[in-house]
RNA sequence: GCGCCCGUAGCUCAGCCGGAUAGAGCAACGGAUUUCUAAUCCGUAGGUCGGAGGUUCGAAUCCUCCCGGGCGCGCCA
């Protein structure tokens, strides 16, 4: 799995291209960039050592704000005791600008303090993160869902997951397009409209008018598992299937008039799925188009040229185009430094005679020998065109406008003159479920054998695992459980089977849970208010939920634990910004005046003292880490982190309000202390819940 | 058979660039609020970090092997 490096802040290739911030203020982020600079230059000069990478922990708030082991590395290198060499480092290293000491603690540690007050007037003027100025464009790939039935939990998933990271890339001021591939002329389609003619045996015109009904993604949904099951009652049936999947990649037919009706209006009504979650899309392009305006064609050219297709004339595959089979390969891959000659033996007798030659079993079959190209040959193709390297365009129609004004637009033959321009893009995320590594990769190997390494190495497979059901929740939902199944830790959600829980489904049963909750909390507020407020925190519920979990972790999906808004949940983040939100409210203040204004409202001497409390002191110091966490998701394209920090700092946020009654507060700088606290923290705690595509409701 | 992922408290998960007492949430039990305060807070209990070796001053974390579970390896997409 394409697990990049741990967060490059402090690597050496990132000293230089990641400026401090010059326009805005210094924060977590920058002090940590500035630290790790000083440090390695020190060890440079004084002691002529050159350390891959400064190791910066964050310890215990009293220890300090970063910590480096660093000391103990370097025990070996110079044959001294580690805590010898930290107090030489310690006393000889001199002042750093934001910094007020290094210090030795145990047995050899680098502790670091910040300086608090200027830390904390840096975090409570940050009213608008400084945006780095970005080179090329930023194209994210999620949601692809088949449009031939209603999205499920796994697709939120994948959305949730796709659609935080454009936030996070947006936060760190990358420009970024927004795909959503749509295979519209698939098996999986095909399927359904198998269903419609010769199941259903409905009209063009029934099918139409079912089509615009308001959950017609249903209907489909209960009518693919119905012909999957009609599939196996006979070969003849089968056969239907396969004509039917020609007839609609041949196009200009009733089967793909009926197919383009039924998978339309199903994309229409998973766009409606997702915008009920805030998530849109800028593109939508289809595999139609991919086909009729032959992108293959262009593709298949260059790949032949390029030698990463061969042309098998024996075997197996024989009349075949093949690609070698990533990670299979015998020839490129050189024996690892440390290899010994028994290794290198051993690689060498297995590969073949003729190296040009790859061997069947690490042979990839990209075009059929009917001369039909298969999915992965399309969409090396269609990741040419991404790079700008294919010398094709779509066409580009107007699909779908969000009730805010955004315009999603789809591919299309023939477009209409203005359009936006897609494409050509610097860098791409592809938000894919673990399960198609390897056609991924297969994809980033094309690219590299095409001589286009430059980009096979921003092509990123952003991996995750499926959503599945715990046997308890698949039992709730009423299905019938085979002995193996109960005893599974979860069950895969199958399309195929109709077996999983829809995403309307759980979203309207959120809704309706918070609906509850809000009613008998708020019966004075109006009807519209309270739906809206639910809806809200339904949406904060289950991006918290689809977003907690890292991951390469496998989510077993339960009611129990989805429809949960207390602990480690959204609602809990959103309720603690609706507290910090309620003091100055009722105290008829503006939290925003208290963030900008801080230095005049309380003194530095004052703030230095308050400051002083560490239980006050790790509050604000975890409010100024949002730049440094996200710079964290994007480096190791990890969302989970965000999440994480979110309740954290709503965590303390929620022992502070505890604690510190602040309306009643007598001391009048201490007062106003506290609420600078509460204003820096709702911002904070706001803007990254924004990052989560969470909204914050007026009240709770 | 080959490849990838997972295995940490009763349950669900963090931690894994080696480092200072292994953390949360849920569940259980016991407490707290006429207040900006209960979608909350505090406390108690709960762990041979799947097992065995190895590297190291130091291993949940790195290496090897084993066990258990998942996923992928198609002229499907």
């Amino acid at each position: 799995m394409a697990n990049d490096a741990r967060p490059t802040t402090n690597d050496a290739s990132a000293k230089l291209t990641i400026p401090f911030n010059h326009l805005g203020e210094v924060l977590y982020r920058d002090l940590e960039h500035r630290l790790a600079q000083h440090i390695r230059e020190f060890l440079r000069s004084s002691y002529g050592v050159d350390l891959e990478k400064i190791v910066i922990e964050q310890p215990r708030v009293e220890l300090g704000e970063y910590a480096m082991p660093l000391a103990f590395e370097l025990a070996k290198k110079l044959r001294k005791a580690p805590r010898k060499i930290a107090e030489e480092i310690v006393s000889d290293i001199g002042s750093i600008d934001g910094f007020a000491k290094l210090e030795v603690a145990g047995a050899g540690y680098i502790n670091a303090r910040v300086d608090r007050t200027a830390l904390a007037v840096a975090l409570a003027k940050n009213d608008k993160p400084a945006v780095e100025s970005s080179s090329g464009k930023v194209l994210v790939e999620h949601s692809s869902i088949n449009p031939n039935k209603a999205a499920h939990i796994g697709h939120l998933r994948n959305a949730i997951l796709g659609d935080t990271f454009v936030r996070l890339l947006q936060f760190a001021g990358r420009t970024v397009d927004v795909q959503n591939y749509i295979d519209n002329t698939g098996v999986q389609v095909a399927d359904v409209v198998v269903g419609f003619l010769h199941l259903d045996k409905k009209s063009r015109a029934q099918i139409e008018e079912l089509a615009g009904k308001p959950r017609f993604d249903y209907y489909c949904w209960d009518l693919y598992a119905k012909v999957s099951q009609w599939y196996e009652q006979s070969a003849e049936n089968k056969k239907v299937r396969l004509q039917t999947l020609h007839e609609i990649e041949e196009g200009r037919n009733e089967t793909a008039a009926v197919a383009e009706l039924i998978s339309t209006a199903v994309l229409r009504r998973h766009l409606e799925t997702m915008d009920r979650l805030d998530i849109e899309y800028d593109f939508l392009p289809r595999e139609s188009e991919i086909l009729h305006l032959h992108f293959w064609d262009a593709a298949f050219e260059k790949l032949k040229e390029a030698g990463v297709l061969s042309f098998e004339t024996e075997g197996k595959n024989k009349g075949c185009w093949v690609m070698r089979r990533a990670g299979t390969s015998g020839v490129a891959r050189a024996p690892s430094p440390a290899g010994n000659e028994a290794e290198t033996g051993a690689i060498s007798s297995t590969v073949d005679q003729d190296p040009e030659r790859v061997s069947e079993e690490d042979q990839k079959v990209i075009v059929r020998s009917n001369g039909t190209v298969g999915y992965v040959g399309k969409d090396i193709a269609f990741h040419m065109w991404k790079f700008g390297l294919l010398g094709r365009d779509f066409g580009y129609r107007k699909f779908y406008s969000y009730p805010n004004g955004h315009q999603c637009w789809i591919s299309a033959e023939h477009g209409e003159p203005e359009h936006p321009h897609f494409g050509d893009v610097e860098r791409t995320y592809n938000v894919i479920d673990a399960r198609q590594s390897e056609a991924q990769n297969a994809v980033i190997e094309a690219l590299r054998g095409l001589g286009h390494g430059e980009y096979a190495d921003k092509l990123t497979h952003f991996s995750y695992e499926m959503v599945a059901l715990t046997p308890r929740c698949a039992a709730e939902l009423g299905y019938e459980l085979s002995e193996d199944d109960k005893g599974r830790a979860y069950i895969e959600v199958s399309g195929r089977r109709g077996f999983g829980v829809k995403a309307d489904d759980l979203l309207d049963a959120l809704i309706a849970a918070a609906k509850q909750e809000v009613n008998s909390r708020h019966p004075e507020l109006a009807e519209s208010e309270r739906q809206k407020i639910s809806e809200q925190i339904a949406i904060g519920a289950l991006r918290y939920f689809m977003l907690k979990y890292t991951k390469p972790s496998v989510i077993a999906f339960d009611f129990k634990d989805a429809l949960s808004f207390e602990g480690e949940t959204g609602p809990y983040a959103q309720y603690a910004v609706v507290r910090a939100s309620n003091i100055f409210r009722k105290g008829g203040l503006d939290p925003n005046a208290f963030c900008r204004d801080v230095a005049s409202n309380v003194s530095a001497e004052e703030l230095t003292k308050f400051l002083g409390d560490n239980d006050l002191w790790e509050l604000w110091l975890s409010a100024s880490k949002t730049a440094y966490i996200i710079d964290q998701c994007i480096a190791t394209t990890e969302p989970a982190y965000l999440a994480k920090h979110v309740f954290q700092l709503a965590q303390l946020f929620n022992t502070f309000y505890h604690r510190y009654p602040i309306l009643s507060e007598a001391d009048e700088s201490r007062k106003r202390f506290l609420l600078a606290t509460a204003a820096v923290v709702r911002r904070e705690l706001t803007r990254a819940l924004g990052v989560m595509g969470i909204q914050v409701p007026p009240v709770m």
